[in-house]
DNA sequence: ATAACTGCAAAAACTTTGCATGCAA
DNA sequence: TTGCATGCAAAGTTTTTGCAGTTAT
């Protein structure tokens, strides 16, 4: 944990950013929410909840320049809100996730299931791919489960 | 194409919604720029050109009906706005997008590369996929011989 | 008549910006 | 000192909502 915030610390210096201590406590609210799927406003309730000065605008920023040096990945599930997801360390590409139709819950795919998708979409439509961004909708594993009952 | 509204018509007259005059042509905007990914805005200032009385309002809940008649679907690429996209005759998934990070053109596939994905998804996590979606983010065709240059 | 639909304007929701101030090298 | 960073409030965008009036059945 510790460990993850130094390297972050350093990719900022690195761009000749500084890990101050608002931004210390954002990444640190990331950190602790890796499972979660938080909007700015989510990230910035739970900062302020430590760090109770801090200002809308400025977790706005933080999450920006995160974005733009590829520690998270900002996302859309379709509701009218960006929600910031932390890449795991080494990466490559960005997760899959699996979103319910029923609860809403959105669970993460960390496999890579997409390098003969990827091969495929080079070879046959001459694109390089970067990135990409795959979400699935569909019926959880507990929402199955009450469906059957 | 008169062929396309006129399902689109009965579409909406199943689930008891009428073709108003606005409706019309917002969907014949869509079907005139299938290749596009319009915007709200960009269907109304389009829509406006031939009915200038239209409001953004009718536009949007229009919008809104065909995404939920699964007519359109309803996608975001990452800028602030939602883009809206009109499903392919007997598509059964949405198809995917191939977004060029460098010029912001979008392509589409229509074929589906996801079958194999899919199945894994179904029997590894145990969810039950009912659509996807897909975007690459890369370099174009066009751009890579751009950048050769 | 009645229920659905519309346009307009207002409001809401989300995000960005301007600016005076503060802080660190 | 110089330039980056912050908080606050204001402004900007995009989307939704309330309501009175309209339309089709």
């Amino acid at each position: 944990m510790e460990n993850r915030l130094e390297k972050i610390k350093k990719m900022l210096h690195t761009s000749s950013y500084k890990l101050t201590p608002q931004r210390e406590a954002t990444v640190r609210v990331l950190l602790e929410n890796e499972e979660d799927h938080l909007s700015a406003e989510d990230v910035y309730l739970l900062v302020k909840e430590k760090s109770p000065e801090i200002g809308l605008a400025t977790v706005y920023r933080t999450l920006e320049l995160l974005t733009e040096l590829k520690v998270v990945d900002k996302i859309n599930f379709g509701d009218g809100v960006s929600r910031y997801d932390l890449r795991k360390e080494g990466a490559a590409h960005f997760h899959h996730h699996l979103v319910c139709i029923e609860c809403g819950s959105v669970e993460e795919i960390q496999e890579d299931l997409l390098d003969d998708v990827e091969a495929i979409v080079e070879e046959k439509w001459n694109f390089i791919v970067k990135d990409h961004r795959l979400t699935f909708h569909g019926i959880c594993k507990n929402c199955q489960k009450k469906g059957k009952s």
